[in-house]
Order: structure tokens, then C-alpha cells, then sequence
DNA sequence: ATATAATGTCAAGTATATATTACATCATGT
DNA sequence: ACATGATGTAATATATACTTGACATTATAT
């Protein structure tokens, strides 16, 4: 999996820390931390959060052009 | 969980059946089918591959306006 | 009426998302 | 140099996404 670099660029957009986001999403912090890392394939909802949480869409956030899945 | 009724409708518009979407989606008929009855919080790389085979994006197919999830 | 396809659902198993705790590193400020 | 906040990562545990197989029900067609 590939790192989650928009997350992480919409994160900073707003100055909040991985550990802010978590709280706001109600995960751990390692969670955000593994997501933006590409470490973990979260579900949609959780995704879902985060979009509200940062004000922006699941195509801003999640949507992948290039990148290569398998599952 | 509140059943997927855009997905139903997406899948219909392009008159494939569940079994069909998931052999496409490279998964198995029940988890299309648990997906559009609410009984799972699929994973986002599963979401893109049926946006991708269905020609949807994430926005139309899992943005939730109304919704109440919990996680 | 009777096949057949499509869907809904259940049970048992496997894979993995997420939690918790902990520690190391990097950055920033004092 | 030292403290503190932010980040990256690892280990173990738990919840749940997903699989496989099977069966019942609801279309759809002959």
C-alpha cells in the first residue's frame, strides 16, 4: 500500500496533530499514524470521519488514480 | 449499519448481478451482499475497486449525508 | 407448475483493522 | 544541553471484514 500523503497534507492544512485527528475521530492515534503511513487499509467509515473532520471529501481524501491495490 | 441502496442502484444501472459485481470486485457474492444490506463497514480499497468496475466515484457511492455511523 | 437465476442469510473459519502499551527518533524551544 | 511535543514503529490482544459452504426465498422464464 502506498502512503496516504493528501491525508496528511489536509491534516496539516488545518494544523491538527495526528494525536487531534484521532481524538476527533475516536481511534488511536497509531491508527491515523499506520493510515497515512499505508501501513493500513481502513474502512469507510472510519474514512468517512476523517473527511468530516477535515472538511473535505472521500474523492479528496481517498480516491487513487495511479496506485496499484490488490484487495 | 444502513443498508447501501446507491450501490444497489449502481449495480442495477449496469445490470450486474451481486455475483457478477463481486467476481469483478475480486471478492466473494456474500460480501456485496452483507455491503448493500448494512452489515458491513467494507474496507476503502474495496470501495475503489467496485467504484472502479462500476465507473462510480467514492463520493457517490459511500458519501453518507444523513447517516449516524458510531465507527 | 416447475426449473433456474438471483438474492438473503447463517455458521464456522481466516485475515486484518484497530487498541493498548511502550520505546525510539526528530523537531522545537528554553 | 535539556525538556517537551510530534511522529514512526513494534508486540500483543481484540473486533470485525471477508471466505467458504450451504440452504431458503424470491424473481423470471419456460
Amino acid at each position: 500500500m502506498s502512503k496516504n500523503l493528501k491525508l496528511k497534507a489536509a491534516r496539516a492544512e488545518r494544523d491538527m496533530t495526528q494525536k487531534a485527528l484521532a481524538d476527533a475521530a475516536g481511534v488511536s492515534r497509531q491508527t491515523i499514524n499506520a493510515i497515512e503511513q499505508g501501513e493500513y487499509n481502513p474502512t469507510i467509515k472510519l474514512c468517512l470521519t476523517i473527511c468530516r473532520v477535515l472538511g473535505k471529501t472521500l474523492d479528496e481524501l481517498f480516491w487513487e488514480d495511479e496506485e496499484n491495490e490488490s484487495l
